[in-house]
DNA sequence: AGTTTTCATTTGTCAGACATTTAAAAGTCT
DNA sequence: AGACTTTTAAATGTCTGACAAATGAAAACT
């Protein structure tokens, strides 16, 4: 009977699981300097090169930072939002792309928590956040956009509006929502009616968030989610079409 | 002129992120296999172990799964959604606990992308959902019941909720909230009376989302975030006056 | 006192070796 | 021929020992 458990990982995932877990458990704390690869070698009684395998994994998850030079070492590192945005972002890109998920519930999912923000998007936004809004509409305007250029300002318009909510826990989780849809709404080719129909409710949510109608912004953002799963369909139907002939 | 950004990383970051974006990128499918390591430090002119190193930073992040043996080695990992959530609980974990995040900021957020849960919840949830939900409940109401265990069930209550939603996408972005505040509520001593509070909302919400009614779901949602943050609140200024005299 | 040099410590990298695992290939028996 | 066993090659996992490079502290020197 084999039970695939942990009886049989490797001595340098052991190794940065149990520093893993002794950082969430805070028995190590931010800043704080672990032993050196010497000494965690003979605390585990491994050699080096699986102490630094150990590390390395540690790292990737930016759970630690390495200086060298003496008094260096590897430290407890301070997740900051950037680390985290990262990490959210390549983990939420790579589960959608490699799992098949419809479209319809990655898009429900997005919009679902982005007319969250709305309220508070309305109540806080700052003319920062509206300028940004503002500027993306305008370039969405712009004739001869490459598909691209398109979705990329389309996400900066969603983050700029996420942003507007003022609550950065909130920013980091729709990061990954966000970000994440791009590979799929790049599949989309936006015609120029359906841009010209997009950059209209664009400019109906920035009105509402301007002037502090949540239940507004919250009926454009619902039809904006229609809408795009509405396109999304034509694509999907239309390469189903042309592949079957 | 600057070539990209800081030259000075380690070589094994370099090697993992030519191969991270390579798998992003699509140029490496799920399930192909990498070329072996010694392969692998040959294209790259580094020796093995700088090559196990880059490998074991992928692995870390789950973009990778190794195997022993003739015919094994590194091959592309499809990201399951167990991964995702593990990697999204513990970076959002630590987030909260090393950036001292407000308790209210938290909480916002977290409520906020629940509420977007319930319309769906109630109208997707199975009977298996709203059993766990009343379990929970009913383990909630036995006396004597640890604050930890309090805790733990409060978790799984509001995890049955999110997941009656019918979305593993939402699921998955939810997990980190729901799971990361755990540490904070931990902090938070849960009187008799306010567990008695606490129960009575769960009870309202597992009840409108059985009948399907999203209006009074959210409405006590609402009720249960205020009121968290109220006895957090008791609790900070309870320090701060203990901590003052 | 201020500057420069030395120096010990620690991470980064390399080379080579052996152990272990694994599945394909070859061999053996019925 | 078919089923079972043994061999074998290839790959990862681990270890040893070594050197390079960075870095800050202490010592040496103006």
């Amino acid at each position: 009977m084999k039970t695939t458990q942990n009886d049989a990982t490797d001595l340098s995932a052991q190794i940065a699981k149990a520093i893993r877990d002794a950082i969430i458990d805070g028995k190590l704390i931010v800043d704080e300097r672990l032993p050196s690869e010497a000494e965690l070698a003979d605390q585990f009684s491994v050699s080096r090169p699986t102490v630094r395998e150990a590390l390395k994994r540690l790292a990737a998850q930016s759970l630690i930072r390495t200086q060298r030079g003496a008094f260096g070492g590897a430290f407890v590192n301070r997740i900051a939002y950037p680390d985290a945005y990262g990490q959210q972002i390549t983990t939420s890109t790579l589960l959608l792309s490699m799992n098949d998920i419809s479209f319809d519930v990655a898009c429900e999912a997005r919009f679902a928590m982005e007319r969250a923000c709305a309220p508070m998007a309305c109540a806080r936004r700052t003319a920062d956040h509206l300028a940004t809004m503002r500027a993306e509409i305008h370039r969405q305007s712009q004739v001869g956009l490459s598909d691209e250029s398109w979705c990329a300002s389309d996400v900066a318009f969603h983050r700029a509006l996420v942003d507007a909510a003022n609550n950065p826990v909130l920013s980091y989780q729709l990061a990954g929502s966000v970000e994440a849809m791009q590979p799929l709404m790049n599949m989309i080719t936006f015609t120029a009616r359906s841009r010209e129909r997009i950059i209209d409710l664009h400019t109906r949510i920035a009105d509402s968030v301007e002037q502090n109608h949540p239940d507004e912004c919250d009926h454009r953002l619902s039809e904006l989610a229609d809408y795009t799963m509405t396109l999304a369909k034509n694509v999907i139907d239309m390469r189903r079409t042309s592949a079957s002939t």
